[in-house]
DNA sequence: TATTCATATGAGCAATTGTTCATATATTCA
DNA sequence: TGAATATATGAACAATTGCTCATATGAATA
């Protein structure tokens, strides 16, 4: 799949070929990039990212996080699942209800940092 | 809007008053939620994620991504079209090419943490 | 055990998104 | 100017996604 990359472009045609062996070696794993793009996908919704904004406060149960957030249970239940797969948050029963928590800190530095790039903006 | 949570939760309504207002008053505009979550919408897309990583290497034209990454070159504009609305690349014309580059160093700290995150899964 | 409360989940629908295809714009050079 | 090269962009289509609604599961209590 690598071999054969003869396709001319910008006229400059040596430049490119390293180009494209460094890139083909410094790259990550097809499949680590699609687990990263997967990740991000979860920070690009603004529910869950408030889901996230409460959960910075506190340990939260499902229908506190519906009421502060003034959804129903139901579109909050299918959130969290989502954030529940993606490590971001932990889960703990607690008689009839459920508490979540953040699971790691890479959740607030990802979005700090992202909070710093759109106020550069 | 804020007015009238008298809604019963979990059988304890005080907390609960208390965490909702504590969460109104910490939470960032609801315009700022939205364009944070934009930004991340970015990034949540395996060809953005790659062509990002090119760029890690260097300042690179549009029918260099193209090749590299395997794609056509409409494809990758309009991708980097959506990267360069976000600012996380620049844009330069050199005669009939346009030579892209990283914008910032937030989208090495945000993919490097969203990088650690998968590891750790 | 039957009921009630809290949460989880599957199906369905509207909205969004990434790619392709065709074409437009921009720059260089003969 | 006209042809060739590099890039940008609009329309269209398939695939994905977030919510709603109905319902299932799980736990406490009468």
């Amino acid at each position: 799949m690598l071999a054969g990359n003869e396709i001319e472009c910008c006229d400059t045609v040596e430049v490119h070929e390293e180009l494209v062996r460094a890139v083909h070696e410094q790259m990550p794993e097809e499949e680590q990039l699609y687990d990263l793009a997967e990740l991000f996908k979860v920070f690009g919704d603004s529910t869950r990212i408030r889901i996230l904004f409460v959960l910075f406060e506190a340990e939260v149960c499902v229908c506190d996080l519906a009421q502060a957030l003034n959804m129903t249970q139901s579109a909050i239940s299918h959130q969290l699942k989502i954030l529940k797969q993606t490590k971001l948050v932990n889960s703990r029963r607690e008689g009839k209800s459920v508490f979540y928590s953040l699971a790691d800190g890479h959740v607030r530095t990802i979005i700090a940092q992202g909070m710093e790039h759109i106020e550069e903006m």
